[in-house]
DNA sequence: TGACATAGGAAACGGTCGTTTCCTATATTG
DNA sequence: CAATATAGGAAACGACCGTTTCCTATGTCA
């Protein structure tokens, strides 16, 4: 009971979002996310325990939304191969333009993490964790449906590729990518 | 003339570094370079203009010192395959351990590549050209010593490097990388 | 409909930020 | 050796940091 919330929690932690990923956790102001989100500094306190909340939320809307983009642009593609492929043209569009100018909250969230506390490491870790595993189903679901080799030594090869895909992002934080289709190709004589 | 510095400024840029690559340009403060330096932030405010310029000045020190380093490690090597995956052993070195956690401070500046005014955003792109010129010369004059294939196409293949490099300090920061042989030898196979 | 629990929001908190001021110390130069 | 230009260093500056307080507004429930 009580007066209900007047704004959608969804929307304001969608409006977060960016203000972290361009600003990492420590260069955020409160001031920069009462202008994103339009809360009062006082509204944001009563909706979160303190900044370090609204960091952690955000965190875990990014994570699930990228997720989800992925999952939805993996779900055409068949073989493992192809799924591995498809990441990698994931990875490269969200390393252009204005999305790869404001860059990724997991890799800012990394440059950051010696100087976060454990239970932000550990979901760090968690994300980073997932990326790779999913890597790796696809690489081993590529070995079964025939698109990659089954002699592959596929765990350097889900490291190497989870660090590419940081990579990635990381200079497309100054650079857009060029010629994703040949950076496709060359990256995937890796599963050679 | 007048009364001369008492401190070695290569000594103070040496203990500026560290600073700003765990915190990255914002969040190193004049408190943490004091401490690092064992200067009052008076004498930092005489030898430098601002925070600004000590970054800058750290951050010329770190390339120059990071491309000492490398260039060292590279001298025994004698073709370009051998210097491509020296260069690999090289960061998997940086990105392990201490090292690693304390991280690249061309990354974390790359992370606050937005952040940054022009000048500084120059350095920075002039330091990733930089790396990515010298993996392009290593993979021609791979092609030239017969190590390399002839018809590679090296832009992306040099492209590729330069992301997975920086990906590979990222991924440090939170995870020391596994079997260095076996991940140079998977990279490697992007030159076939 | 009146009591109440919570939201909204302005203002202020102590602390830290980058930077400057001001005074003293000291090596150099004529 | 006196004059001087700069280094060293303590203290203070206004601005902004994350956070709290306090008062009002408004929905819910008996």
């Amino acid at each position: 009971m009580g007066r209900p919330r007047s704004f959608d929690m969804e929307a304001v932690l969608a409006r977060a979002v960016p203000v972290f990923r361009e600003h990492g956790y420590d260069g955020a102001s409160i001031d920069h996310l009462r202008e994103a989100t339009g809360l009062t500094s006082g509204s944001l306190y009563k909706a979160f325990k303190d900044k370090r909340h609204v960091f952690s939320a955000a965190f875990s809307h990014y994570v699930k939304d990228r997720r989800q983009q992925l999952a939805q642009r993996l779900g055409g593609a068949l073989t493992g191969r192809e799924r591995i492929a498809e990441t990698l043209r994931f990875y490269l569009e969200s390393a252009s333009g204005t999305e790869g100018r404001q860059g990724c909250l997991v890799l800012a969230s990394l440059i950051e993490a010696t100087t976060l506390d454990d239970p932000l490491r550990d979901a760090l870790r968690e994300a980073l964790d997932g990326n790779r595993t999913a890597i790796l189903t696809s690489l081993r679901d590529g070995q079964r449906d025939g698109s990659i080799r089954g002699d592959l030594a596929v765990e350097p090869c889900a490291d190497l590729l989870l660090s590419l895909l940081q990579g990635l992002r990381a200079v497309g934080k100054l650079h857009d990518p060029a010629d994703h289709a040949a950076l496709v190709a060359t990256a995937l004589k890796m599963l050679d």
